[in-house]
DNA sequence: ACCTGCGGGACTACCCGTTGCT
DNA sequence: AGCAACGGGTAGTCCCGCAGGT
């Protein structure tokens, strides 16, 4: 029984896939099944809970994966502005590559959904609070104190959301570097 | 007839607020035609772009209200770093006001309608545009030369943005804090 | 206003004609529109509450189109004991002539739907009360005291319901005219 | 394996329960199992005819526990006329007890699905026709011809399905009150 | 000529009863 | 016995036009 767990994985794949470039109520469950090559009676079975579940549990997934990486760049750094740069280039080639189309992958859905249910606002919430956790962790294990990694990991998560936000809407990678060469700054200071 | 111009108004209003707090995707035409109290069929008399163009002449009212307010903002402040401070603060309070539903009106709009229409996306684009100008001119006015004052506008654009994402979605004023803070410090090094 | 179209009306006759042969939950929106040539946009914006809502109308209809033919036949009737017999006679002709389809238009709906909306049984309700007030109306008109014809019409109600429904089933119109013939012999006794 | 009967017994109850109250078509698989306790895969194992032979039995098992309470209700009685109203006031028991949900077991089913299902009306005919043949059993035992029995049994089955029908729909249990008035006196008069 | 009541379907999320493969 | 799949079905909402009254 190997394909068991398959479909499931394969649903998820693709709602993360399409909810991250065309967000929560655009994203339409038939879209979703003919994308995954999914039946559609399997997706009330996996996901008891519809479309919300689904959404929540793709969030997750985002969340984790983007996490992961962002881990992986910070762990390969030799410095906190190297680690910084390379993260902000990551999020540049993922956006130009996807013709502006993917930008955060929490973003979208946080900003049309998470008024209109918790669970999926729980959800994105956590990814980003996971993600100022990896940051946090990072910058205080670079010397700095607890509180001004938790206040600079805020700060360079914001900068970073607001670039590709600014970014993907003028179809244009210039405010994402004009944010990275603030940040690069602000971390030489804080680090000199 | 002078209702006339008044029925599209509030067509617009209403149009503004609901795509301001729920986005594009996520508001339906009936939704805001029962809102906004107006006649089904008048919409595409006034709006024979439909949904589309609503959208689009709703951001650009969005766009031009909240520069009129920040222009108005940085025109009182006695200085830069106050300027700030009091912007990041009209919007905290617009967001706990709304029970973290109104946070930047374009922004839920840009990333849930700016990928299939171009219109839309061009109304969101020239609104953080405007936004960025008035930023820019007024710190040009500060003793910045253009280029300084162009980038430092795009990353406390950027950084006001991702700090209004964050704190909707966590339900918590404290990113946009954060981010105050941080330009904050970040002027007063400018200006010193 | 003069009636624009009669597409409601349309509506409401295929709905009262599928209700009572069909039930409540039996009966698709599709078939409903299909059956009666109409699209589903137009169902909604004449019926806001959508299938409920149209149950219910349908079920009055329904009850006023059978309460007025119960009238009619009570009226032409020389006597309390032919009008029952002639009653009783023409629902036996719907009964066969339908292939033992269409019995009492409310009591498929009353039985199916009016546990789970409360419209709906009060549309049941309120047409059995109406022929129960028809059928008081005239006993008491035939020399009996009012509170004998409340009783008696009370009685000669459900003896035909239950006759309707033994003989759908059965398919077999034996039950009813057993029951006829009880009442015909109630009758006789109460006016002799 | 003996749970292989338990499972089997305990859908058919489940079924009988739910199709009693809600009718056929109102009543998913999806309750009925969850109701149940059962997995889903097994129904199609104990039923492979489906929700049509389910339902079927289930009106068989309704129709003979009926049947039997009646026969005991009759049996322990000293005379026909006290049959009769300890038949109506049980009934009246179970209706008032259920908030008017629990009229006829076989009524429901017998309106809202007979018409489409051939196994499904002949149950429910066969149950009528059961509990006639107790009626009738019983009358041509206390001195009434066959025929006299058979015409008797017919209109007190037909008189208390009506009164259980409308007393149901007005969520009143007077018409039951009624009709038990309306036998009672018949009987007398019949034995007198 | 300015509106808008009414209509029109395609599409939505969701759930149905059913069946193979394990 | 039963998990997972299946796809057509459900009621309901979508965004949009058009005929014709005011």
């Amino acid at each position: 029984m190997v394909r068991r767990t398959d479909t499931r994985q394969r649903m998820l794949d693709t709602a993360a896939d399409l909810f991250h470039s065309q967000g929560y109520h655009a994203t339409g469950l038939t879209q979703l099944i003919t994308a995954g090559g999914a039946p559609k009676g399997s997706l009330y079975f996996h996901f008891p809970g519809g479309k919300e579940q689904l959404a929540a549990e793709a969030v997750r997934l985002s969340s984790e994966r983007t996490g992961a990486l962002l881990e992986a760049i910070l762990r390969d750094a030799p410095d906190a502005v190297t680690a910084i740069d390379r993260t902000v280039e990551a999020l540049a080639s993922f956006l130009s590559e996807s013709d502006f189309q993917r930008g955060c992958p929490l973003a979208t859905v946080a900003l049309d959904a998470a008024a209109e249910s918790e669970p999926i606002r729980e959800a994105c919430a956590a990814g980003y609070s996971s993600w100022h956790e990896v940051l946090a962790a990072y910058l205080s294990g670079q010397q700095l104190s607890v509180e001004r990694s938790d206040e600079l990991a805020t700060v360079v998560l914001a900068a970073i959301e607001g670039g590709l936000l600014l970014a993907r809407t003028r179809r244009d990678l210039a405010p994402l570097r004009a944010v990275a060469t603030h940040l690069h700054a602000t971390l030489d200071r804080e680090f000199s």
